[in-house]
DNA sequence: TAGTGGTCTAGACCACAGT
DNA sequence: CTGTGGTCTAGACCACTAC
């Protein structure tokens, strides 16, 4: 036998090189600091650019580069943990959170939305559109969609007068004047459309966190939230315990 | 002005590709259906297969479409919810759930899992492994770190005639005898290394969720699982209430 | 063996940020 | 303007599946 290996499969040159770069920002790098640029790189591990890019790719879809066009690429910080738990049962609203309202719209919500409020397939619902930051970041883009019949103290159809985002806060405040039952939620992998990946700043079909929330009275799922975290910068945290003294720096 | 428009930002091609096929996914096709291959449905659209590809991956990430090497592009049946959330504060097991235990090893953990643990870095802690299957099909791996420190009724060093999987129902039966006092999720975005890639049918690199779970006793960390699941087949469900009768198809 | 998706190349041009 | 990452092309070859 000629080979000295029975080596069957190969691994492939994105994978290692994502393993020493990997290793390489582990020990070489400081947080912020900035990478050559890709053809520099490339031509340093004796590969395409194409090639190169699939490693820097699963390392910012990681969450340990940044890339940003005209401008370089650079070594994330650690993923920041946002809170998406229950602390208690509760309305999303402004007490205090890193939640900004931006407004609302009537829309007709899509396909799973329907599903899951049991409305009529064309019905027109009112949707809150609403930002999260941390540090200073947008991190998450949310669309809560409330029927009519949850919000009945509100207008179908109002003024062009009527500020968009004072309306928005009308909503909220008839939501919080029903009781919660409960909520349910579900996170799953998606990609950010978009209107949702200009407000996070990132390309369409960025790799994005979707959690959909329910929202329950009287039986009935009274609102359904989908909110949109980048993936790549975040870290959704649930606390299902009571806070506990960390003990992890 | 030459130009009619404006036009600032022309879509990318693989974008507008993506929404096509989506389309044609909801309206032309019915699961399980295979696609034109790959190379056809380039020249279909006037593309390079590279852009083709760049669409198709977009689509196997939001979980509409399936990839097999040797077989073809199917279309993929909706995600199916796993649920994650605390139905009670309570161990890991093989209580009836789909889980299935494959062995144990002793390992140091990882960084992350150190720190969580605030065991010594180069401390050595068994690692129980085991699978999660959802409709046949292998959904999830996972490692659980135990510190020796939380089963002192299992050996350190165990006979090699000890079955790997007998010694991993030993160190569920120590955990069971504690007291749980609560728990920690959190959830973000990985990419399958070579044996999780492996075990769960996947290619190196493909997008994985990954759910850390600390398990608190008497104040502190006794164990930290690292659950991976297929980002592309699974979505995370958290029953945060106690279910409620569905209302949707 | 034939056909599929997966990897890789060596280019080109574009959009954007900073100067 | 220059330099960066983002998009796109037209090929080639490889690994795998199924017949």
């Amino acid at each position: 036998m000629g080979t000295t290996q029975l080596e069957k499969a190969p691994e492939p040159k994105y994978w290692h090189l994502r393993t020493v770069l990997t290793d390489a920002l582990d020990s070489e790098f400081a947080v912020g600091e900035v990478l050559p640029n890709e053809r520099e790189l490339a031509a340093r591990f004796g590969v395409a650019r194409a090639t190169l890019r699939q490693a820097l790719e699963q390392l910012e879809l990681e969450g340990r580069l940044q890339r940003r066009r005209g401008v370089g690429t650079t070594v994330a910080p650690p993923r920041v943990g946002v809170d998406v738990g229950p602390v208690r049962d509760s309305w999303p609203g402004p007490p205090g959170g890193d939640w900004q309202t931006e407004g609302c719209e009537d829309v007709t919500p899509p396909a799973a939305v329907v599903q899951l409020l049991a409305t009529a397939p064309d019905a027109v619902v009112h949707a809150v559109r609403r930002t999260r930051m941390s540090q200073g970041q947008p991190v998450a883009t949310e669309l809560l969609y409330i029927p009519a019949a949850s919000a009945p103290s509100v207008p179908e159809a109002p003024a062009d007068t009527d500020s968009s985002s004072v309306r928005a806060e009308h909503l909220l405040r008839a939501l919080h004047r029903l009781e919660l039952e409960g909520q349910d939620r579900a996170v799953e992998l998606g990609s950010a459309h978009t209107d949702d990946a200009r407000q996070l700043d990132r390309l369409p079909g960025a790799p994005v966190l979707v959690v959909t929330t329910r929202y329950f009275v009287a039986g009935r799922t009274a609102a359904v939230s989908v909110s949109t975290y980048r993936a790549d910068t975040c870290r959704l945290t649930f606390g299902d315990t009571e806070p506990v003294t960390l003990m992890a720096g």
